[in-house]
DNA sequence: TTGAAAGCGCTAACAG
DNA sequence: CTGTTAGCGCTTTCAA
């Protein structure tokens, strides 16, 4: 490994010329410069992480904690992760993966005292709100993306205006009788997806059709068919349902598949997410996407900004998008169906 | 942050005794070394991993590339590195996120040289054998999962037995008409899984049912559907179609279905992959399941085994297993149909 | 069994 | 503009 100093030798001048060279200080001599840095080149020069970390107690470390429990969620989660971890390496930051040691107890923080990391970014499935505490008990900035729970400093969708979103959609198609279908009723972003369908219904004046009781937490499969289910027991009527979850929908159009409804002549579905299923999905599904590329950047963005003294954050909310597949269609009013009828 | 100075000042002994203490070397008094024990505890004391670094010229850190093209496989390979994660955790080490920066040209090479690290996983679908090699050079060991090529250390799904594990089982379902739907043919991986089906067809002397030049390399939807579509064409009768991937395996059974055949009482269709998508179909795909656990957990431990030294080891072959669901049916023989229709 | 001293590779006052 | 010096936190001889 070259050092600092064998350059210093070469280039005939001292390390903390050679130091400030490497460091763009603008007190060095054109000639000099030019020197030194050839020869840095030259030599194929490479800076000791460990010894600059050390002696500036300062690291170009970003840590995250990456726990996400398998499911299709995970590959949003790996577009945000890989989204975020671009922008790092162009600010000159490496991302470190962060974990709990349970042989050894060492915690999530003192990896980041350890290493003199200043602020982590925490993608999980999981409630992190002690470690999130620990973290900035211990002088490090952390930001949350879907938090939980009340994150001191969050990052996730507009999931508000991004249900607005599908619903307005719906309504534009000439729906009225919208069904919903929720996620989580524990979670922050479950709670946001929830409230705008209150809202929508409210202010348009339509009958809320959905089923206050259930807590779809998995937003599995099995939840979107049986919620789907309990819908179309409860309630006479349904032109559409927005679901808060790609996969609920599947569920939704698997269960009115099962019933005999078209969808979505008989009934337009709307999922949430836009994970790679939508894709493929029979019919292929209309639904929001989730920007993963702007919430990483902004992610990213936010944190090195941030530091110990200047620890939280404002929720930070990106904006959503409608994409439109084949699940979703424009309600035919009565008269115009009974019209073809004769034709 | 503590230092070993502090410790040694409290506990009335020199920097060098506690620095014996805390890396369990045995010419120590009991005495000395539970004193100062005690006292880091109170202080909560954490090692600074620089200095550790610096003077020992090796860090605790594995380097990973990870460099996944958005897409279903994702998930698999997601599901290899939380396991790769784990298992170097409690070895002691950190996992760092690797890449290239193209901005200011630095390479990954210079990641592992600037931290001194000392082995990398590559966990990517573009080819990085250039990398490999340039790492190597560096005396930097490497893994590589899954290579697109000729890898100097391979690790993988054992994917010849794996797929000759999909071929028997549709054979003793009594199927014999099998065809097969081929992944990338210029990837080792996708290649083992082709000369399983060449070699299976021929020791049991059954038909060769495919189609020689379609490189499925996307593994996607369409092409599935595409290449059931031609398989159709060309051949009289299928029995069971064995694929390269789970979403090939989909893209089969939409083709059958919009052909009028049933899944499985017409044709049994067997995926490759296990993702989580197989749960969700219709009719829910029979597979093989990829085990990403134990792919994490040797390969972390290969790693930590090789060093520049012995950079190379012998490609490592982890056993697949077969899992059951409803895409695939004991073939009925024609006697007992007939009997059947006289019911 | 303990401690003094040197040094890992680098930066940052400060003096010249 | 350049160099001297000290020191970041730690380990490791080597001497006591």
């Amino acid at each position: 490994m070259v050092s600092v100093q064998e350059i210093a030798n070469l280039a005939n001048v001292s390390q903390s010329t050679v130091s400030k060279v490497l460091n763009n200080y603008p007190d060095v001599s054109e000639k000099t410069r030019k020197k030194v840095l050839e020869i840095a080149k030259q030599l194929g020069y490479v800076p000791n992480a460990s010894a600059i970390s050390l002696v500036k107690k300062k690291s170009s470390i970003i840590g995250v904690i990456y726990e996400v429990t398998s499911g299709f969620g995970n590959l949003f989660f790996s577009a945000i992760l890989e989204s975020f971890r671009s922008n790092a390496e162009n600010n000159g930051y490496t991302i470190i993966l962060l974990s709990q040691n349970e042989e050894k107890k060492k915690e999530y923080w003192m990896h980041c005292v350890s290493h003199n990391i200043e602020s982590v970014f925490i993608i999980s499935t999981k409630d992190q709100s002690v470690i999130e505490t620990e973290l900035k008990n211990h002088g490090i900035a952390t930001l949350t993306l879907d938090p939980l729970y009340a994150s001191s400093s969050p990052i996730s969708t507009d999931n508000f205006e991004a249900m607005l979103l599908s619903l307005h959609y719906l309504y534009d198609l000439g729906h009225r009788a919208i069904g919903f279908i929720q996620g989580s009723l524990h979670s922050y972003v479950g709670k946001e997806r929830l409230n705008a369908y209150l809202h929508f219904v409210k202010e348009k004046n339509l009958p809320s059709l959905f089923i206050p009781h259930i807590d779809n937490a998995l937003y599995s499969l099995q939840q979107g068919y049986d919620t789907t289910s309990t819908l179309l027991n409860q309630f006479d009527h349904l032109d559409a349902i927005a679901c808060c979850s790609d996969v609920l929908a599947m569920g939704a159009i698997y269960c009115l598949q099962d019933r005999g409804y078209h969808v979505p002549n008989d009934i337009s579905i709307m999922g949430f997410d836009d994970l790679r299923i939508s894709e493929i999905t029979r019919p292929r599904l209309s639904t929001i996407r989730q920007d993963s590329i702007t919430i990483g950047k902004i992610a990213c963005e936010t944190l090195l900004s941030m530091n110990s003294s200047n620890q939280s954050v404002p929720p930070i909310l990106i904006k959503a998008s409608l994409v439109v597949r084949n699940s979703t269609k424009k309600k035919e009013s009565s008269i115009i169906s009974t019209l073809y009828e004769f034709q």
